[in-house]
DNA sequence: CGAATTTGACCAGCGC
DNA sequence: GCGCTGGTCAAATTCG
């Protein structure tokens, strides 16, 4: 065969390879989209049912129980996300690069960096720079099994709101510049009072093939998660339902898949997403 | 020139 | 008490 054609051949192969992938992608961020809207949802009516509850409680029991709950409430708001540690991993777009930048939505300032003795690349601590007295702290190291994955660790809880579009995103202005090469596979793995954004990347919760997903025909899995939130919904039994997934262990595997694959998907580097 | 990064020094906690 | 390690500080350096 003439060597021509089958430069030819290659390229068209690898042509449609890429449309597929852009087809799964688009796929992936329209369920990512669903999911977080259901999120939302759950997490509404959740605090409307509670809201019920107190209100119910103090008619009946009048105002000792009524403080309680609330003090309760209370408690359990500030028990949960303060000084929760949480963990990101991020694929860098190119596995040379020797930065320790993730884009998370806000600033941040480097102030130390050090070899640790169990990972021969150098871990650097970053302070949140978009607020005067914002108490969050990340370190920031990469993976020693895989080296183009970056591990970032949270500490703290912001108290303001992230940068605007994700576009904009780096750990400070100096470092978008040309010096450092911006990391944007990002693979989320962290509670979202953490990291109160939405990544650039779409997770596939469903374990089905990645390559025959398509808008018009969601997953089984999806639409049975979307009928199940509908149901529950109507029943106003949302903890239940939040509950149910957490214990699912279908749930995690799929999570688990999802983050390996996205990993592992050259779909996501940073030309990719552009 | 101001702001951000780099990097060696310093400190605290922990195990022996 | 000593040494090791991780985390932080701050002076020097770099960059826009």
């Amino acid at each position: 065969m003439d060597v021509r054609s089958s430069y030819k051949e290659k390229v068209e192969a690898l042509r449609s390879k890429l449309e597929l992938m852009r087809k799964e992608n688009e796929t992936l961020r329209y369920m990512l989209e669903g999911m977080s809207k259901n999120f939302s949802i759950l997490q509404a009516k959740l605090r409307e049912t509670k809201e019920d509850e107190i209100k119910a409680r103090n008619l009946m029991e009048g105002d000792q129980a009524y403080h309680e709950i609330l003090d309760s409430n209370k408690r359990a708001r500030l028990e949960v996300p303060i000084a929760k540690p949480s963990r990101i991993f991020v694929r860098s777009a190119d596995p040379k690069d020797k930065s320790l930048i993730v884009k998370d939505g806000y600033q941040w300032r480097k102030y130390g960096q050090k070899v640790t003795k169990d990972n021969p690349s150098p871990r650097a601590y970053f302070r949140c720079s978009m607020a005067p007295n914002c108490p969050v702290k990340k370190k920031v190291q990469r993976c020693v099994e895989d080296h183009s994955i970056i591990v970032a660790n949270y500490e703290g809880e912001h108290n303001h709101e992230p940068n605007g579009s994700l576009g904009q995103y780096s750990s400070s202005p100096k470092s978008s510049s040309s010096k450092s090469s911006i990391v944007d596979n990002y693979v989320p793995n962290c509670p979202t009072e953490v990291t109160p954004f939405q990544p650039p990347v779409a997770l596939d919760l469903t374990l089905s093939s990645p390559n025959n997903q398509q808008k018009e025909n969601p997953s089984p899995r999806l639409m049975e998660d979307s009928k199940k939130i509908n149901n529950y919904s109507k029943n106003n039994i949302m903890e239940e339902y939040v509950a149910s997934l957490t214990k699912d262990p279908g749930f995690s595997v799929a999570l688990a898949a999802a983050v390996a694959r996205s990993m592992s998907d050259p779909i996501y580097t940073k030309n990719a997403m552009k």
